[in-house]
DNA sequence: ATTGAAAGAGTCTCAGT
DNA sequence: ACTGAGACTCTTTCAAT
C-alpha cells in the first residue's frame, strides 16, 4: 500500500510536464514554473523518494521499429484458481507486454505487440494453445491507435 | 508509412537498454556494450532522426500518485461510421488515456485510469452515457496487473 | 563509423536567506 | 522551503583514424 504524501501545485506541474517530455533541463523547467533550477531538483528528488517518480524510460516509435500489430486478447480461463500459473506461462511469451486480471467477462485481458499478422497467427495459435488453464480467448486487432496519453497529474 | 531503416544489432541494444533506464549515462552505457560513449552518442542521435527514438518519459507510479483503478472498456457503436465523432468525444474524457479501434466484438476498446471506483463510475455513467453513437459497453476493472513491460527490440 | 579530448551545458551540493 | 553559485558530471562537437 502506498502511504499518502501531501503534494502541492508545483509537484504536481513538474510531474505533468515531465511524463510528456523527460529531457527538459532543471533550469528551463524551473523559468515556466517560476522557480529556480534548484527547487526542481530538490522536488524531484523528493518524488523519487516516495516512489512517485521510478525513473525515466526511452519513448520509442514501435511502428517504426517494426511491431504493426497491437492486439488485445480476452482470456478465458477453465478455473479462475489457474490464474497465477497462466500469468507465469504467459509471461514467457515475449510479445505479450501486458497482462491484467479483471472483473467482468474475461478472467485476463493481455496486449500483444507482434511485428506482423504472421506473428499474431503464431502466438494465438502456437504459444497461447500449448497453455494449460486456458478455455478459450478472444482477439482484437486494433486497426488504429486514436490515442494515447497520460493521466493527468493533479490532486483533484 | 515508415520507411524500413537497417540497425545493427548495437542500436537494438540501445533502445532495449534505455527503454528500461534513459537515465544511464552515455559513458557507462558504452561500457556496457564495448563502445565508447561518443558512438553511443551518434546512434542516439540517428535514431532520433529517423523517428524510432521519439525522446524520453517520466515514469510515474500510477498507484503512488492516488490512482488506483484501472479498467477497460469495449465499445459497441450504433453504426461504425460514427467512429471518428465518438472518438472526439472520448478524447474529451481525460480519464480515458488509450483509445483503439479494432477488429472483433467491439468497435473501440479504450483505457480508463481513476482515481477511486467512484470516479470510474462517474466516467460509466455520466460521461460516456452523454456520447451519441455508442451502442452499450463492457467495462472490465482490472483487478491486479500481472506485468507490464517493453517490447523486445531486435531484427528477429 | 569509431574514438578521445575539449568545450559547452546540465546536475548536484551547500551555505545563506 | 527556496535561491544562487561552485563543483562535478554528462552531453556534444570535432579532428584524427
Amino acid at each position: 500500500m502506498s502511504h499518502k504524501v501531501n503534494l502541492d501545485k508545483l509537484d504536481y506541474q513538474i510531474i505533468q510536464e515531465m511524463m510528456e517530455n523527460a529531457e527538459i533541463s532543471y533550469a528551463d523547467l524551473g523559468k515556466k514554473l517560476f522557480v529556480s533550477g534548484g527547487t526542481i531538483h530538490v522536488r524531484i528528488k523528493k518524488l523519487e523518494e516516495v516512489g512517485i517518480v521510478k525513473g525515466t524510460k526511452l519513448s520509442v516509435d514501435l511502428k517504426a521499429l517494426g511491431y504493426d500489430v497491437i492486439a488485445f486478447i480476452g482470456i478465458y480461463l477453465e478455473k479462475s484458481s489457474l490464474y497465477d500459473t497462466v500469468a507465469k506461462d504467459l509471461r514467457k511469451i515475449p510479445e505479450i507486454v501486458r497482462l491484467n486480471y479483471t472483473t467482468g467477462n474475461y478472467s485476463m485481458f493481455a496486449e500483444v505487440v507482434c511485428k506482423d499478422i504472421q506473428q499474431l497467427r503464431f502466438v494465438l495459435h502456437d504459444e497461447l494453445q500449448k497453455i494449460k488453464g486456458i478455455e478459450r480467448t478472444e482477439t482484437f486487432i486494433s486497426l488504429d491507435e486514436s490515442f494515447s496519453r497520460n493521466v493527468i497529474a493533479s490532486g483533484e
